[in-house]
DNA sequence: ACCTGAACACCGTTCAAGT
DNA sequence: ACCTGAACACCGTTCAAGT
């Protein structure tokens, strides 16, 4: 008997299965049995795993897509690509391991890519840009927030699993004598919201430099 | 009898394995049998394959530390961090999926912490910056680094097993109408050392904007 | 058209038994 | 101290069989 079982509902529910459990728990069967039905009927539906995988890191991207459409276009590129650059990063940031999993994955629908055309045009006529300076700027913002949250999810499961070895005392003890700076930055170091706009920031000095 | 099996020898073994079959090959049976032994010897030397994969990152990052040892001080903070930026990704692209395999993992290895020290005395004595500008200098530029190599080993591995989807031609099909400026971009769009160096130098004038 | 039970080859890991 | 055979629970996937 036909149960509604769906590409977009196994799609979903894996997401959620992935952020509930973790990866190592996204299995056929363990899906299956949250759509409640065997693990074969999937194949109905999906063609193997890695398809999948691949629906999932579609399905997240278009919603970055989604996301940065209800944006209004900002006062000049600087505003647009840290608008860019923070909906990338919440949208990483609101699955586990969203960073790691989804960077960089061959993208399944061309709308994914299609999304860059009204930044660049933007761009181009508004701040003089060349099509080539304008399409550096997204992909240089891309890789810094994909290795930005790569290294603030690593973290922040690393605290939750091993709480004492991020206290500081646990740290420099870890560290041994001799590293002075690298104990001083660590008892200055910031995180989350602030730390990410300052390097944000940093990177849009140096695509504005170039302009200039 | 003794076969000479050490942590040392399976970890080189198992970043053979990765390089050769990559990741889902990477199996404790089919490690060693690679080292002429069967799996259950391998829980001898290893805990478990968690702690394999992670002494193989260690493995990895040990040999960014060891390469950046290698290099004398440069003129200024920019010859510095523009050659640590070169030797992670040189470290990263040796290995199969290296950056998105190796990428922000806890290390293992206090040493590879404290290969920031060097560095930081430099600056902060040399350059006037303060531990956190020092800082943030490195951690900035490995996350544009993780995220560079990402895409960039992602888009090699699609080139090949379907280098049709990256021709011009297909390309552009794909994109569908209306998308002018991303095919623009496409068509002029470089790749390899030239684009990392123009990327890493607009990392690099942001650092500098922030200290003049 | 859609779903299932049974089966296949394989996986990480444990453990008693060998040397 | 170091290695192995046998076994366990589990995995992705296939396929004939059901409705």
């Amino acid at each position: 008997m036909a149960k509604d079982i769906t590409r977009e509902r196994i799609v979903a529910a894996a997401l959620e299965l992935l952020d509930e459990e973790g990866m190592d728990a996204l299995t056929v069967r363990a899906l299956a049995a949250r759509l409640d039905v065997r693990a074969p009927t999937l194949y109905w539906h999906v063609h193997n795993k890695q398809e999948l995988l691949d629906e999932m890191a579609t399905a997240v991207m278009r919603q970055v897509t989604d996301a940065l459409a209800g944006i209004p276009a900002g006062a000049d590129w600087r505003e647009d690509l840290a608008a860019y650059a923070r909906v990338l990063r919440a949208e990483y940031l609101s699955r586990r391991d969203g960073a790691r999993i989804f960077s960089g994955t061959r993208l399944a629908d061309p709308q994914v890519i299609r999304m860059k055309e009204p930044l660049l045009e933007r761009w181009v006529t508004a701040s003089g840009w060349t099509p080539v300076e304008a399409d550096d700027a997204i992909d240089l913002v891309t890789a810094f927030v994909v290795g930005f949250v790569i290294e603030e999810q690593e973290k922040r499961q690393s605290a939750e699993s091993d709480p004492e070895r991020y206290s500081v005392a646990e740290r420099e003890a870890w560290l041994g004598e001799g590293t002075p700076l690298v104990k001083e930055a660590g008892r200055l170091r910031d995180d989350g919201d602030p730390r990410f706009e300052r390097h944000l920031g940093i990177v849009l000095d140096g695509l504005g430099a170039r302009s200039a």
